[in-house]
DNA sequence: CTTATAAATGTTATATTATTACATACTGTT
DNA sequence: AACAGTATGTAATAATATAACATTTATAAG
């Protein structure tokens, strides 16, 4: 049962234009893509994002500075995320694997600190980009 | 049995700064800290911190565009790494847990993908901040 | 030793990613 | 209507990272 969201009319512009793409997008991207509709300045994407982010539409890719739609219907908060991603054509997808992520959310070590949030980015070359 | 690699003088100098840092360090306060000893421009950090990425000396800290000395003294190669991030403290560790990486190196979904890297990144309240 | 090659350095300029600061407007309560 | 919270608009600037080009140093092969 997933909380709606009404998207402010800018998030929802944004995030309509990330869902729509094939992969993640930039920042800059985004602001280029969405001027036509009258979004002008970066903050105003950042804005878009940083909600977007925080209710789980989108995440970050962190290690490409790329924001991607949520393809998890059941994710409501980006608060265990893996991702895995073709050092060679950049094509990311969201990895949903019921046991990667209990092992993830339960997992603790020495330190005696509690996590309440993970992000885990695999990297290696996809099916096409191997057989190439 | 660690391969020897010769550090040049730049990478030595932000090498050696990063290593007795308390926590991650980022690039341009890198820079001012090396300043005095001749580094002067962005490029000459960047390049040490790319080589001292590739040889597995640092890693990069994704989340926080922050590099970290490594804590493991048998990571050849920044293939495979997983850190917990404090969100109050920024305290930032490597967690080494044969377990874990183990699980991790040998994960495989269903995409038919073969991930030859990870990263993974933790974040919640490390003991200190969680009794504050 | 010298020639070739790769790796590292120095320098300037610029590209890319992200935030600060401040003013205004919209939305949903009580 | 008054309030609080959220969202927007705009300009300026901060922070992070790379491109392009010239030169130098280190390493290895002949």
């Amino acid at each position: 049962m997933q909380k709606e969201h009404n998207l402010s009319k800018n998030q929802k512009i944004i995030f309509d234009l990330i869902d729509k793409s094939r992969g993640p997008m930039k920042a800059y991207s985004i602001l280029f893509n969405v001027q036509k509709k009258g979004i002008k300045a970066p903050l105003q994407v950042y804005r878009a994002l940083d909600k977007l982010v925080e209710i789980g539409k989108i995440h970050k890719i962190e290690s490409r500075n790329a924001f991607i739609a949520c393809q998890n219907s059941n994710c409501q908060v980006s608060k265990a995320t893996a991702f895995s991603i073709c050092e060679s054509c950049e094509n990311v997808s969201e990895i949903s694997n019921s046991k990667l992520s209990k092992y993830l959310s339960n997992f603790s070590d020495s330190s005696g600190m509690k996590y309440s949030k993970y992000n885990l980015e695999f990297f290696g070359l996809c099916k096409k980009c191997k057989s190439k």
